[in-house]
DNA sequence: AAGTAACCGTTACCTCAAGTAACACTTACC
DNA sequence: GGTAAGTGTTACTTGAGGTAACGGTTACTT
């Protein structure tokens, strides 16, 4: 007998964590690079950004559209990282509706060019595969559809049209975070509340006309996760 | 005095109406393009198409984006050919709502392709500094602004949230289209329904909250224009 | 101690699509 | 007949994404 089992080289495992850390390196140096010469930078730009010339890049990132994948995560993170408590927190649901909302304006209030420079998506030439935006908004109307389809539940309504409603919801907040984040004209806790008002209403007019008395302030016992 | 009035030569004038045919031709050519061999399409493709080769291309369009956006025209066209009337109509509140959306829903299901086309703008490297979608939606906006203040004004409330309202209503819309265009659960006359539905609760829910009781089939006087 | 698998990094190149130069032909006004 | 607009072509330049080929460093393996 030759050697004792074939144990995975030690030299294969060594780098594991040092290549994310560069590769997370390499994201911000993106977002740096993209605040200082605007959202069309080039991948020379980015190395130049990172001390380091493009080959080095090319051993970290397939390619362009995976760089722009990454920086995508990165934001996905952000907003995850803040969404995900309001969209599960427990509570009232007039409460619950301004504070996800809030939460929402308040990660593209504080990553304004992170947040154009991700959904613009002019960054990639030739159209990505994995569409990161897409990919977020498709998650964040999942759990909506599910708060939602509970909330109609407990009325005892029909939850079907919950799908379409979180679609909605989501267009509706994006958009006019976007007008928002543009002219600044009012503030973010006032355009928290404006909204939310607004989908409460929805909300409240659709149980009215299934003969329902909703109470904005009832509790829903269910906390929901962001994910499966 | 040698000569009469320095005419214009005629030979300037004689191809002005020809010279916009030629260019409505490559924009179909575009758009056919870009149905065949999808949205990532060359401009050898789409002279290809036009059974041209590149240079006479560029007679007519300065540069890419100078092609993309008069695609972008041609598709805000068809948009605005149906949505100002649905916008200008006349009638109770609540018909008026459901006939905009429908208005929408109705071109992008036609044009599926082209909408998407204009709406991703991946034709286009470098961003271009026209964005005709967001164009378009700041005029839909803003002349929602307009019948929203109007109304409201009707039932003497401030009207002065009109504008994130308006800009809400778009995104809502426009992201709630994009989900039907893709997974085509329901039919159109049902979606439109729907939302019309949750727009007319959340406005009804304003008023209410304001303490005016209101009149869904409530007609409003004056018509509107798309523009000034 | 020698060998080697992973990384570090560079300069110089390749490739492909956008965009241009240069050339030749056609039409109809002057 | 001259000329100002257009018609069109092939063959080129340019610029950014991406790669080849080279050499050096570290630390695990034998």
């Amino acid at each position: 007998m030759a050697r004792t089992v074939k144990g995975p080289d030690a030299r294969r495992e060594r780098w594991k964590g040092h290549r994310e850390q560069r590769r997370a390196e390499f994201v911000e140096a993106t977002i740096a690079a993209v605040a200082k010469k605007g959202p069309d930078v080039g991948m020379d730009d980015v190395a130049a950004e990172a001390g380091v010339s493009k080959p080095v890049l090319y051993r970290h990132f397939t390619d362009k559209s995976d760089l722009y994948l990454a920086v995508g995560q990165k934001a996905t993170e952000l907003l995850m990282d803040r969404m995900g408590p309001a969209l599960a927190a427990d509570g009232p649901i007039r409460d619950r509706i301004e504070r996800i909302v809030d939460a929402y304006l308040s990660v593209i209030e504080d990553n304004p060019n992170l947040y154009r420079f991700v959904v613009k998506g002019s960054f990639v030439d030739r159209p990505v595969e994995k569409d990161v935006v897409q990919e977020d908004k498709d998650l964040i109307a999942t759990t909506l559809a599910r708060i939602l389809g509970e909330y109609m539940r407990a009325y005892e309504m029909d939850s079907g049209g919950a799908e379409p409603w979180a679609h909605a919801l989501v267009g509706m907040v994006q958009n006019a975070g976007d007008w928002w984040l543009d002219r600044q004209t009012m503030s973010r806790a006032n355009l928290s509340s404006y909204l939310a008002t607004i989908i409460w209403h929805a909300i409240d007019g659709l149980l009215r006309s299934a003969g329902v008395q909703a109470d904005p302030a009832m509790p829903l016992t269910t906390p929901l996760r962001l994910v499966d």
